[in-house]
DNA sequence: CGCTCCTAACC
DNA sequence: AGGTTAGGAGCGA
């Protein structure tokens, strides 16, 4: 080894262990063998072969390794019984693989080291110190934690997963010290997995801060003594023992005897024969197929090595398919049946309840579809039938994103069958494979094509009903194939109109399929695992899949068998067929357009936050005469109340200090500087953080943002947004308002912002028939204005300011539910004063008590409250006997008949907007909703007309239906982008 | 990595 | 104080 020398040196157990959780468990050679974490672990190290031999990259190794731990006791042990105590058995699959990865490296040419007594850490050290003396640079391929403290002059960490190179400034960046005060770190922080025990309450965080403080452990614990934090300075001073032990086990050791020279590590021209042999062997065909182009080796030329293998390999699980002589259900059994006797719809109900419990599921009777004439067989039993439950797979979550991987159908209960359309090699490397093979390893798949044009007239198909759950979700996937299914129904949609409180459980499919089939189905995270083992459903056995997927479609079929009759049943039909249903497509087409959006803009408040917050920083720091993290509520509040010993410290329910916004604004109008600052410092972290930083990772390649719609997700009938949600992006501050700057129109478009004028207010005038609050929205008077004059007996002209301030908190509060304590702590007065102004405000409008306590006995005695358009939130602890949960069920019940009509209202101007504009001959599009306000991309020449139009379709939303006995006002305007718009 | 807690953005 | 979603800190497996 000499200066120009290159040293890899790959952590081969840390290798092993990824390459296990990140393959499928159960891959096995045809004899039966587990061969997974093997094939995995080749592929790895073939790849960084490869890489190694590119030129272009500049890293050529001369020296090669692989370094493997050797026994589970080491010397640690003997410093500390409990180090690495809590470690479970390798799994079971994975044991009898060890040594064939052994082989494996040597396969390749590599030198496998080991060494009794010693963790591979420790050889990594000790070789990685013997290169840097001999003037070598050295590549650790890892990225374990543990070995950070290495990095320094010619050593850096290399993370083949995440491609990532780690040098010192990247761990400067990832655990805020330099790689030589890692160990510091490590011996604060501890390790659960290893059973390294550190110092109680300090992570990455406040070690990394400590150690930036007093230079270094030793430092630290001898100063411990000066730590303002109590409980920090107790444990520092009671675990400054248990700190250095764990400092000595984090310590890698850099001396460890060595079997092998560092000069025996030579790197050879890998043998292909040799390599490839072994790979024949292990029945890794791709890979196989790989190295023998790469290395210009004729596979079929090479034999097939025999591979000798020193421990039991276990046997392939072929446990005899159970035979319990289910018969599959079908229509014809008992449901049928029932459904012919039910002469009401209550009978219904409880005929199709029936079916519902005595339902079995046989999923070895589903189908897996692979052929053109199979599919069109089974879509044929759909128009007898007339009813066909279809679910999309696709691979990844979003609607928008997602590959069409296969699409499940269930025409009668039982009566399923999986279409499989985007399956890839279990393996993970079907982009390398030709087709004919690929479809030689997972069986045939119909061309998507093929199979779309076979769908598409049975899914457009106005004689044949489509069920599906959570249809948006299928609808959107099935649009960008160019497929507008119809007519349908969707049984989350069913399950929320008929109880939307469930949401907090969900109205997700295996909730659902629990609480009405009795029936758990296949979970998601069975078939593909999750976390670190997640893997996508393209490569999955389509086999199990099959089971998972028909099984969905069979009981989206069931749910809605069971759920569909209970619309008429319960008086809600109409809920779901004008409020739910309609608006299904009217979202899918939202959020399918997306918002353009300004990357640029984004990016310089991005750095203008940035700047910001590092002169805030440093005035924090100066101001509290210490550095600490002020994104840390604990930290923050213990120097607020304890160093400092501000007054007015609140306990949140764990008893921590309160450090909100209420709580920091009090101080700093009581003069104190640091709050003030950090009040400064939060807002644009968060600003900084949610949105100018996060927004452009949403942005497709067009520039446009794509929100998601949940229709099912409020107990109100309200709509939330998700990834990104587009329903919170800042309007307050002028700092946030900026944001919305960089929502813009395209060139040749203006957006439009049209927004309901106090609309809970009018609606609560409306429903509680308070004569002075409709009297003054028909006027259009100051409503907040009028409330205070009503209140205070003063006149309307020359008010002061925290008078109306003050009336619009209470007309808020009223909304809301109000208690005396709530509106003591909006407008930071004493609870006696806020229960005189509730007191009074109920003397000059008893319209509203009166409602109030109407609200209240109704859902006392139905356990739901109902909108105007009879939409229902139920409240079944609204009679609890615990006070504060009983008072909090009355304030939701009160607040959900206002907020939940203001919902209805803007979905019925939703589901009539496109239709209206298209009726105008105006091409606006519909992009976003914010619950009262509706966001459109208007062509420039037709902004006019659009804007008359959408005013008066959103004002006239509640006809016929309802005719509020207020006047609905929208306010409208066009411009640029979305600030100036609102 | 997943969970809870705290905080903050919106209507 | 009614209804949400999201991000960071800290903790424990």
């Amino acid at each position: 080894m000499k200066k120009g020398d290159h040293l890899f040196l790959v952590d081969g157990s840390a290798y092993i262990f990824r390459a296990y959780h990140a393959l499928p468990p159960l891959t096995r050679k045809s004899d039966g063998l587990p061969v997974g974490a093997v094939s995995g672990f080749c592929n790895m190290l073939w790849k960084l072969v490869e890489e190694s031999r590119d030129t272009s990259v500049g890293t050529i190794p001369t020296h090669f390794a692989v370094i493997f731990d050797h026994s589970s006791t080491t010397f640690r042990n003997a410093l500390y019984d409990q180090y690495k105590a809590n470690r479970t058995a390798p799994p079971e699959d994975l044991v009898p693989q060890f040594p064939l990865i052994r082989e494996a490296v040597r396969a390749f040419d590599l030198p496998c080291i080991e060494k009794q007594g010693f963790e591979a850490d420790d050889l990594i050290a000790t070789y990685t110190r013997q290169a840097v003396a001999a003037g070598g640079d050295v590549t650790i391929v890892s990225s374990d934690k543990d070995l950070m403290q290495l990095v320094g002059p010619g050593v850096i960490l290399y993370d083949q997963m995440k491609d990532k190179r780690l040098g010192p400034e990247e761990v400067k960046e990832k655990f805020g010290v330099y790689p030589e005060k890692m160990i510091d770190l490590q011996a604060l922080v501890g390790d659960t997995s290893d059973n390294v025990p550190g110092v109680p309450g300090i992570g990455p965080k406040t070690a990394a801060q400590l150690l930036d403080e007093y230079g270094d452990l030793e430092a630290l614990l001898e100063r411990a003594g000066e730590i303002k934090q109590a409980k920090r300075r107790e444990n520092l001073i009671q675990f400054a023992e248990q700190a250095r032990l764990s400092k000595r086990l984090v310590t890698l050791d850099c001396e460890t005897p060595l079997d092998v020279a560092l000069d025996e590590l030579f790197l050879n021209e890998p043998d292909g024969e040799k390599l490839i042999a072994f790979l024949k062997a292990m029945e890794f065909t791709t890979l196989t197929r790989r190295v023998a182009a790469t290395l210009a080796v004729s596979a079929s030329e090479v034999e097939t090595a025999t591979i000798a293998v020193d421990g039991p390999a276990r046997g392939p699980d072929l446990d005899p398919p159970a035979a319990d002589g289910a018969a599959p259900l079908t229509a014809a059994n008992g449901a049928g049946g029932a459904a012919r006797l039910a002469l009401t719809p209550a009978m219904l109900v409880e005929a199709r309840r029936a079916e519902a419990a005595a339902a079995t599921f046989d999923h070895a009777a589903y189908l897996t579809i692979r052929d053109e004439a199979a599919l069109k067989a089974f879509l044929a039993e759909a128009t007898e039938t007339g009813i066909l439950a279809f679910d999309t797979e696709t691979d990844t979550l979003s609607a928008m994103n997602g590959r069409l991987v296969g699409v499940s159908l269930a025409v009668a209960p039982g009566r399923a069958a999986y279409v499989p359309l985007g399956h890839v090699s279990p393996n993970g490397e079907a982009d390398l494979l030709s087709d004919t093979s690929l479809e030689d390893e997972i069986g045939p798949q119909i061309p998507l094509e093929t199979a779309l044009s076979a769908m598409k007239p049975v899914l457009e198909d106005e004689a044949i009903l489509k069920v599906g759950q959570n249809t948006k979700y299928d609808t959107l996937v099935m649009l960008r194939h160019g497929i507008a299914v119809a007519p349908f129904d969707d049984t989350m949609l069913i399950s929320y109109a008929l109880d939307a409180s469930a949401s907090l459980a969900g109205h997700g499919m295996d909730e659902l399929s629990e609480r009405f089939l009795g029936h758990k189905p296949i979970s998601f995270k069975d078939l593909c695992g999750s976390g670190r083992n997640a893997r996508p459903i393209a490569s999955c056995e389509i086999e199990r899949v099959t089971h998972y997927a028909a099984e969905d479609a069979d009981v989206t079929l069931r749910l809605w068998r069971v759920l569909k009759p209970r619309l008429a049943a319960e008086g809600l039909a109409s809920v779901y067929e004008r409020l739910e249903k309609p608006l299904v497509p009217v979202l899918a087409r939202m959020e399918r357009r997306g918002i353009m959006v300004d990357r640029q803009i984004l990016s310089r408040l991005s750095g203008r936050f940035a700047q910001k917050q590092g002169a805030l920083e440093a005035e924090i720091a100066d101001l509290a005469g210490e550095e600490f993290n002020p994104g840390s509520p604990k930290q923050l509040g213990e120097i607020l109340f304890g160093k400092l010993g501000l007054p007015g410290g609140k306990k949140t329910k764990s008893g921590q200090w309160s450090t909100d916004v209420k709580v920091l604004e009090d101080l700093a109008a009581e003069g104190h500087a640091l709050p003030a600052k950090i009040v400064e410092w939060r807002q644009l972290t968060k600003l900084k953080g949610t949105y100018t930083d996060t927004l452009p990772n949403h942005m497709d390649e067009r520039g446009r943002i794509h929100t998601s719609y949940s229709m099912a997700s409020t107990t109100t009938g309200r709509l939330s947004s998700s990834e990104p949600n587009l329903q919170n992006i800042p309007v307050r501050t002028e700092e946030g308002r900026a944001i919305r700057t960089a929502f813009v129109a395209p060139e040749g478009t203006r957006l439009v912002s049209a927004d309901y004028s106090q609309i809970e207010l009018r609606i609560l005038a409306h429903i509680a028939d308070i004569p002075q609050l409709k009297q003054a929205f028909r006027e259009g008077l100051d409503i907040h204005a009028m409330t205070a004059s009503e209140m205070f007996g003063l006149p309307v002209e020359g008010m002061d300011p925290m008078v109306r301030r003050r009336a619009k908190a209470i007309n808020f509060g009223i909304i809301y539910g109000i208690s005396a304590f709530g509106l003591a702590n909006q407008l930071s007065i004493p609870r006696e004063e806020a229960g005189l102004y509730i007191k009074r405000y109920f003397e000059r409008f008893p319209g509203i008590r009166d409602y109030m306590d109407e609200t209240k006995a109704f859902a006392k005695k139905h356990g739901y409250v109902e909108t105007l358009f009879g939409r229902r939130a139920h409240y079944p602890d609204i009679s609890a006997s615990n006070p504060s949960m009983r008072a909090f069920n009355e304030r939701a019940a009160i607040n959900a008949p206002i907020q939940g009509t203001a919902a209805d209202i803007i979905r019925r101007a939703m589901i009539r907007m496109d239709d209206a504009l298209a009726k105008a001959g105006l091409a606006a599009r519909m992009l976003l909703q914010v619950h009262d306000e509706l966001v459109f991309e208007v062509p420039e020449d037709e902004v006019e007309p659009t804007l008359l139009l959408v005013s008066e379709v959103m004002a006239e939303a509640p006809l016929p239906r309802v005719d509020l006995s207020v006047p609905l006002v929208v306010d409208a305007k066009a411009a640029g982008n979305w600030e100036a718009a609102h």
